[in-house]
DNA sequence: CAAACGTGGCC
DNA sequence: TGGCCAAGTTT
């Protein structure tokens, strides 16, 4: 019999899917949620060690709820992007208040969450409930441009055509569709990757069309690069590495000796005190919230 | 829709 | 060495 591309990816990811703690049943939908916000934007080996620690320290929302949003700035550590932590906070708090403390399993509740966007209500719903929708990561986009669109790599936003196309070969069953949205972000993550795709292990290789077409190279714009070193988000970096490692308020001194730059490290301080991750106390001194 | 938002590893 | 890339969301 013909397999299909889905029918294939669900068979390889059984066999191949790499042992994540937020695949455990134990992790429920809580370990699902904070797993979901830590990895946006980063890699698995990144997120583990932290994950580890939230979910021993906060094993359900209410108990971060019952933390300052400032402890989970610390405890986010240097994952990146620490507003997420903020967000999961301001998240855990409204689950904890407003949904008997229980993560809702649908994606409208889900999706009103702050923090949580399309792909994360999604995954969710997916991932920790089993729920019938269509997983759109990086990854996911990756596999379907290749697989279905015989393009090397998606669009820089998604399209109209995109949700499309996914909700179009997403499976009727629910727990079908759930098992496509894992197996085919995990192909994207370990075979049909960004760079070097291992084109000899995929279990679609036969049906894909950007295999098929001979591999023809993007076309269209590149992906704006983000640099970094020296920019303003490393200097809110900077700022708030010092905030995290104290414990008691510290001076403006204290702070601006972590970035050379005086314009720089003004507007960084500010953007911090406006985006709630540090407060400035009635003494004029800096902490997290 | 583009820009802002962290950080580290890899080739 | 430096640009690219990593399970996005918000404004």
């Amino acid at each position: 019999m013909v397999m299909s591309v889905i029918e294939l990816t669900v068979g390889w990811y059984r066999d191949h899917k790499r042992d994540l703690p937020w695949r455990h049943p134990e992790a429920g939908a809580w370990g699902v949620m904070v797993s979901e916000f830590m990895l946006q934007q980063t890699p698995v080996s990144r997120v583990l060690p932290v994950y580890e620690l939230w979910l021993a320290r906060w094993p359900k929302p209410g108990d971060l709820a019952a933390e300052s949003s400032g402890e989970a700035v610390r405890a986010w550590g240097r994952l990146g992007y620490p507003r997420r932590a903020l967000r999961l906070h301001a998240a855990a708090t409204a689950i904890a208040t407003g949904h008997g403390g229980v993560v809702p399993a649908s994606y409208e509740e889900l999706r009103s969450l702050p923090g949580i966007g399309d792909y994360t209500a999604a995954a969710v719903a997916s991932f920790a409930y089993g729920r019938r929708h269509a997983v759109l990561d990086t990854n996911v986009r990756r596999v379907l441009a290749r697989a279905y669109s015989g393009a090397q790599y998606p669009a820089n936003t998604v399209s109209a055509a995109e949700r499309e196309l996914a909700k179009r070969i997403l499976p009727e069953q629910a727990s079908d569709a759930a098992a496509w949205a894992a197996a085919s972000m995990e192909l994207g993550a370990l075979v049909c990757t960004a760079k070097a795709p291992r084109c000899e292990q995929c279990p679609v290789a036969a049906l894909c069309k950007w295999r098929e077409s001979g591999y023809p190279e993007h076309t269209g714009p590149a992906r704006r690069g983000q640099s970094y070193a020296g920019t303003d988000r490393q200097c809110r970096g900077a700022l708030l590495a010092v905030l995290r490692a104290a414990h008691i308020p510290v001076e403006a001194e204290t702070l601006f000796a972590a970035w050379p730059d005086e314009a720089q490290r003004g507007r960084a301080l500010q953007g911090l005190l406006t985006d709630g991750l540090a407060v400035r106390t009635a003494d004029s001194r800096y902490r997290l919230p």
